[in-house]
DNA sequence: CTTGACTCTGGACCTTGATCGAGGGTCTAG
DNA sequence: CTAGACCCTCGATCAAGGTCCAGAGTCAAG
């Protein structure tokens, strides 16, 4: 069911969300590839354009960046290169998001500390949360 | 301690290991109070701004922004009503990062998955990888 | 055919969080 | 006194990730 009626870009940004420049903007940047154009030179999309732009999307609510993005979608367009050249730049990313949760994680423990151990009245001295930040200044 | 004597912007810079430029925007963007002069106009610093470019520097390793931070140091100083608001802001915080998290490990563990479901040669249509990032893509 | 909505390109502009440069004054060691 | 290191302001630039605008062409309904 691929290639079926074709959408303008209004259309397309419309379904999935996102600003018409946003699409263009992608465009420029190599995250889409370059659409078909009509006679008019107005980009025609089909639905697999929908399902790349959602991918972007969804990628980049986790918080890839978009040079990320597109290496996460050059993935999918290794096919040529083979399985295990997949498989393994598919471990790299693991490897990546591994070490984003390592320090978001670490971050989160020591806020979470801090949040504990303020009992949420009194004076600011006596906050740890604000002494930490101000004080007590490991060095 | 706290003796006053002062400090240019320089040797502020040097000992909070910061830019030079950096806290003279942090001073446009109100994060720090503007600092006496000199004669000269030279900015003179005591120890107090030593230790609240320190605090955005932490705040701002814990997932601040700069406004969020802004914020802070204007509840901070307002002895005893900001230590509620401190720490309602660190417990947002926290939830931030937790959904953050959370996110990241359910993304990790579905590419984890297919890592290990990939046989890493053979046939690109039996590589899980692909068929995810191709297909599946959860509309 | 007209009208209004849509699209095209190219370039300007926006936000956050800085960093850098130009042109000029200041400070301090020798 | 002079050189070299610092500091001043103002404005530009950067990177990321867009967003918006002008001027011009296109499409679809009535």
């Amino acid at each position: 069911m691929n290639t079926a009626h074709p959408l303008t870009i209004g259309a397309v940004a419309k379904r999935v969300g996102v600003n018409i420049d946003t699409i263009r903007y992608y465009e420029r940047e190599g995250l889409l590839p370059e659409p078909e154009r009509r006679a008019s030179g107005y980009r025609s999309y089909d639905e697999s354009a929908i399902r790349q732009l959602r991918f972007i999307r969804r990628a980049k609510d986790l918080g890839f960046t978009l040079e990320e993005i597109r290496d996460l979608l050059a993935l999918s367009a290794d096919r040529h290169r083979g399985v295990k050249a997949v498989k393994q730049r598919a471990q790299q990313r693991l490897a990546a998001i591994d070490a984003r949760i390592a320090e978001l994680t670490r971050v989160r423990d020591g806020l979470e500390q801090l949040v504990e151990a303020c009992p949420g009245h009194g004076s600011p001295d006596r906050c740890p949360i604000l002494r930490a930040l101000v004080d007590e200044d490991g060095q």
